[in-house]
Parts: structure tokens; C-alpha cells; sequence
DNA sequence: GACTAACCGAGACGGTACGTCCCGTCTTAAG
DNA sequence: CTTAAGACGGGACGTACCGTCTCGGTTAGTC
């Protein structure tokens, strides 16, 4: 029944149905509580007191905050396009870069950290969140390398789960230490370091056993 | 004053000087929390209660829980051995593999993801966090790393920061996320995917361009 | 259209008529939820539920829970017999005897003081309280005094309803302070203490003054 | 611990002393809320609020509202003097009449129905506010059928118990239901209904035997 | 040896948010 | 037009911790 975002059967019985436009209102006030405080702005009764809401028709709908927040970002990220310009290292730059630009310039990366962080302490909700936000940007990634692959730009033998983990992993941890940018030259030093170059292209950086 | 494990020094002027139990007893309390509850169960009157402390014995010496997390964990990470075999490949297996070790079997991943959390948050604790337990983690496997390019194992002109980056961020990519096991076999994947295999190896699962 | 208990007219009109199993299925749910919890286990919610009934099918008839609880004790009250042997003092002991009984044994007590409570915050339940409850129970016992006057077991100038506010007051005040027992020996001192006794009967407990 | 009413022991240990202020603001803002809404205005967030206090304080020394409650009116009671004229009857005269004004006129009539009606539904709350309220009451009013017995103005015999539930039954029982005045008039009824009137004087209402 | 300063336990305090209960109103589909 | 179901805005509950603030009572150094 919970958990809108998991599109469950919007209810056939008897009874009131649900009020389309309260869940509305209740994901703008969340929108406009992260884009004013962050995450950490972010509280049932604030949420419940933007929107004029009652807490308890939040709670019907989502456990806790996270979900909430969570199902925000999901509509987001779903606004993100898939590249497909025939080149897989021009779609891995696009892809990339893309994300980097949400996070940084778009200021989504604090949140997903966040939720990441909920994730660790919350098992219910790491669920949710690998599944729909986490899931749904690997297999976004995945799509491009397998059809990079399909075009023979990368070898059959490769493990794809790996790949996405290699590259997927530098990104979240510069994300969450934030020492170093996350920037179009990074992505470039990343994908060079992975050995994903254009076919004749120099790649200075790949650590190659001396000799 | 504060943050007792940046070595501050032991005051000399007049008055009561500190006791040095009391310290003992409120990181064991941490300790034992952590082992209990993890991170969620730490809370400075939970701390104080079971340290039996007034809470502002804490706060004189500590400016929030995560801090008092933080200096549990360095202790910790300060046990962990450098190895030094004379092989390069050799030292980094032992070392990535003894830190996922930490983190799996040792139950400590789960607390420094939450205090990676905590840093997305707080800015005076990421401030810490980085310097004084990724810094040093991250110190030691650069030593590594610089011992075997002083060996010519490592070409010249590797960027280290960015191979550091490379390495520990699909370790804690699968820390946090937890989709894919931290085990001996993803270390030696990791490796090699970066190229970093033993001299005439195979390194079947490097991504190359097809060709 | 409200309040049951005030025979309104059962509807004429066009549309599905008034389920009286629906009605029955209230009450029956009340009278469990006041067995088992009392007075405050009773709400509009819980009694919707147990009686497998909407909320709105309660409000519709009755303004809220402390009428729907009246309805149900008007009921019980209507049960009492009004005793007539001839004798009016006899027929106060059984009478009065009888209503505690009914408060202690039967545990109605605590309800009605529930009610006595409700009533002095919500002046529109006292009024259908008073006149439905109290009302019937003081025409009641009028009835008993009223009948021994015409034999000449009372002088012909006493104040009856005086007289009932001296007789129900104690067994009120003893109820709903519980400090004192409600049983026959009370019933007789309290008698004997309004000079109600048999004619030539000693009341060695009428206060008078010395001499 | 709790329930300062009690009178307990100020608290000798280590630790704050407790703020005599904010225990003088929170039965402020309870005489407040009770003359502005009576007891149904009552709520431990609005007493919070007007106090400019925290919720948690006021748990830290009364169980609940009532008890809150309970507390401001044992220090009003405690105003109300006990007359002492040398007659019986002119005391008892004064006092329930102070006790009616006060309740009537005061309007603490509807707040000790309030407590009155709580205590039946709370165990615990009941024992403090018999032991503390009426109790307190009763005793005043003993005192003075006491005081009287001794000078002989009343039977010795006379179980004064029963007498104090034929007086204040009667009185409450006309507070509870406000089927009829609490004036002047009515006490002297009442008194003269139990037989407490001057020697020499007439009781025409006295309920006898016809004959 | 008295003074002084800081430490330490205990715990009161104002405050924020939690998640729950129930209120009384409303809106639907089914009968 | 009634009914069961149940969504909804709202108010209050009692709890958990937060970080700050007194207290009384140590426990050193310095004067």
C-alpha cells in the first residue's frame, strides 16, 4: 500500500480515493525544503507544515523521510536522457558528465549522499534506494556499454558489473569526500585510466607495469 | 581545548588536571555501543549513561557524537598493518585485502559509512574525517603505491591521487551500496582492471577497445 | 435526525431506509468495547471497526461517542423494575439497593461517572444526559416517595426533589469516590439519616441537636 | 520524585537544582488556560507554550494534566479558611457557603468535576486527588462537626463519616448535574434536612413519619 | 596551607522532531 | 440515498536527544 513511487494500483475499492493533488504538494514541499536547507531540512512536520498537510496522510503514504526525499529524486533523475551518438566514448563522456554536472552544478550530489547514508543505517530503505535511484542510473550506464559492446567497442569477455562499479565507484567517492573535482577532465582522466580511449588515441595515464 | 586525538597539549597551568580514565571509559562506551547498535545507538546521553560521565565531561572534550565515533575508529585504524614485501602487486593485495577485512568481517565498514554520512552534513566533521582517517588511509596505501614507482613498478608519470581514487572508490562504491561482495576475488578484479597485474600476467578482464 | 434514543421518526422518503442491524451492531460493539476497556476504550473509531461500520454511519446518528454510550446505559436503566410492596421504606431499600447493586456488581458505575464527566464539559450531551439518565432514574424514585405520601408515610410538605438530591447525593458522592462502600448497611444508615425509617423504629444515627 | 505537591524533599544530591521560577510559570499558565477555557483548554503542549517551557520539564514532575491540574487547586483550597465562631451550625453555615461561592462564583465548580471525572478513569490520579483534594476538604469539615461534638452540639454517637457523604454528596451531586441551585437557601435545607438546625428552631422540612 | 582554577558527576532546562491516536469531515464505489 | 471504506487536515499525546546551564564536590598547581 506505502511507497507511492513503487507505483502500486492506484486503489479500486471503496473509500475516498487519494487526493492526487495533496501528493503533490507534499513532494513540492519537499523539493522546496532540500533546495533551501538540504537535506537535513527535511522533517516530517516541516514537510507536513509546508504543504498543509496533515503528518499522519505522510505517513499513510511513506515510511520516513528518506522515501520521501528519495521518491524526489527519482522524478529527477528520471528527467536524465540516455546518449546514443553511435560512439561509445562519446556517450560514456556525455553520461558521465551529465551526472557529475546534477551533482555539483545541480546540487543533487548532497542529497544522494545523504540518502546513501540513511542507506547504511536504514536496511528497509537501502532497499528501495539501490533498487529504483541506484538501480536506475546502473542500468542507464549498462545500456550505453552494451551497446558499445554490440558494436564491438569493447570486448565480449568484459564484466559489465565490474565496469559499472569502476567507474560508477571513483565518481561517488570524489562525490563524497569531495577532495578533488568532479569535473569533464576527470571524467576524461577515468575513462583513460579504465582504458576506455578512442581506438589510436594515447592514453598517458593508464598505469602499466614499468617496461 | 577539544578534539582529543589531535594530540592537544596536556595543559600545565593550575587546576584539576584531566582524568585520563574518564577519557577510557567514554570510548569504551562508544565501542560498546557501536558493537551493540552501531552507529544509530551512539548518542551522547547513551555515552555518558553507560560511561557513567556527566554529558558535559563529553562536550568539553568533543564537539558532537560523530567526532567520538571518529576518534573510536582511528584507534582502530591505526592497528592496521603496512605491508612491505618488495613487490608491489604483492603490498597492495595484502593491504586492500586486509582493509576489506576491516570493513566485512570486522564490522567497521558500516560505521565509517555512517560517519561518511555524517561528513555530507556536517562540515566542521568532515574536516576531520578526511584528514585524519581517509588521510591516513590513504597516506598509507600512497606510500605503497610510491614505493613500488621508486622500484619501477609503476610508470613516472602515474597521477597517484587519481589511482588512489581509482582504487578506494569502487572498495567503498560496494561498501556502501553492498550489491557485490568485498572479497579476495574482487581485489585481484579491481587490479587488474587497472592494469596492476604481476609483469607478463594475463589480465583478461582489463577493458580494451575491441581490435 | 440525530440522537436515536430521542425516537425520531424512523424516514419516509425516497432511498435505502435505515439498516436497524447496522444500528444494533453500534450498540453491541459499544457495550464490548465498555466491557472490556471501559469508558475510555470506547471511540467513534474502534467502535466503527469492531461493528464493521463506517465512521460516518455513527455521526449520522448520534453526536459522538458519549451519546452513543448514553444510549446504550439508557437501555440498561430500563430494565430496573420500580418495586411496589405497599411499604415505602421497603420499597426504597430494594429500590436504592438495586442501583447500587447495578453501579458495583454491574459495573455500570464507572460509566455513568464517565458520563457525569463528559457532561460537565460538553453542555449539550448534559442536556440529553440529565434528561434521559438522571431524569428517568429521579422520576423513578419520585415515583416510590410520591406513592408513600399518598399513603401518609411522608408529611405532605416535604420537598421531594430536596429530598431526591439527599438520598441520590451521597450514593453519587460515594461512587464516584469510592472511598466507602455502596451496600445494604449503607442504604439503611443513609435512610435512617433522613429520619426514613418504619414507624416506631429507633434511628439512632439522626443527627439532632444535644438535649 | 514526582508530583511536587507532595511536598517532597527539594532535592540535596549533586546535579541543577530545580528552577523554582519555571515551576511558579508552569501553574501560571495552568490558572490561566483554566480561566480563559477551563479545564478542557488544558493541555500540556498549551501549558508548555504559555510557560515558555519545555514539554519534557513538565513530565519531569507531573504525571499529566490533571495532576497539573490537581496541584493549582490544592493551593486554592488551601486559601479558604475554617470558621470558628463557637455554634456549630453558624460554622457549618459559613463554610459550605464559602465552599458553594467558591465553586459557583469562582467558577472552580466545573474544574473539580473535571478532576472528579478523570479520577475515575485514572487509578493513580484518583489516590492523589482523594488524599490531597477531598480528603483535605472532608477533613475541614470534620474538624468542624469535631469542634461541635465536643461542645455537645452534637449526638456523640453521630458517625461522622457518614455525615460528611450526606453533606457533600448532596452538594456535589447539584454541582455534577446543575439541576438546581447551590445558594444559600439550599444549604440551609440541606441542613436542616439532616436535623442541624438551632435548638429551639423549626425544620419544617425535615422528612418524618406522617404522625 | 590557603587559594584558585579546572575537572567531574549529576541532572534540570528550553527546544525540535518523532511516530501514534483519534477527532470530525470529506469523497468515492457499491448496493 | 444509505452504506463501508478510508483519505484528509488537524491537535495533542508522551518520548528521545540535543546542547546548555547550574549545582556540589574533587584535585591539582601556585602563591
Amino acid at each position: 500500500m506505502r511507497s507511492d513511487f513503487l507505483h502500486q494500483a492506484p486503489k479500486t475499492g471503496p473509500g475516498r480515493p487519494r487526493n492526487r493533488e495533496t501528493h503533490a504538494a507534499i513532494l513540492a514541499a519537499v523539493a522546496g525544503l532540500l533546495a533551501e536547507g538540504g537535506y537535513p531540512a527535511v522533517s516530517i512536520e516541516a514537510v507536513a507544515a509546508r504543504a498543509g498537510v496533515g503528518k499522519q496522510t505522510i505517513y499513510r503514504w511513506w515510511p520516513g523521510k528518506a522515501e520521501l526525499v528519495l521518491e524526489h529524486m527519482i522524478a529527477l533523475a528520471a528527467t536524465m536522457p540516455a546518449p546514443d551518438t553511435g560512439d561509445m566514448i562519446a556517450d560514456l563522456r556525455i553520461f558521465l558528465r551529465a551526472t557529475c554536472q546534477a551533482w555539483i552544478v545541480g546540487g543533487t550530489g548532497a542529497v544522494v549522499a545523504a540518502l546513501m547514508a540513511e542507506a547504511q543505517v536504514n536496511p528497509a530503505f537501502a532497499q528501495l534506494f539501490f533498487q529504483h535511484l541506484i538501480g536506475q542510473r546502473r542500468a542507464a550506464l549498462r545500456e550505453v556499454l552494451q551497446r558499445g559492446r554490440g558494436r564491438g567497442d569493447l570486448s565480449a569477455g568484459q564484466d559489465l558489473d565490474l565496469l559499472l562499479d569502476m567507474i560508477y565507484g571513483p565518481m561517488w567517492y570524489r562525490l563524497l569526500l569531495g577532495h578533488a573535482p568532479l569535473d569533464d577532465g576527470f571524467i576524461d582522466q577515468l575513462l583513460a585510466g579504465l582504458g576506455l580511449v578512442r581506438k589510436g588515441g594515447e592514453s598517458a595515464n593508464t598505469p602499466t607495469l614499468s617496461g
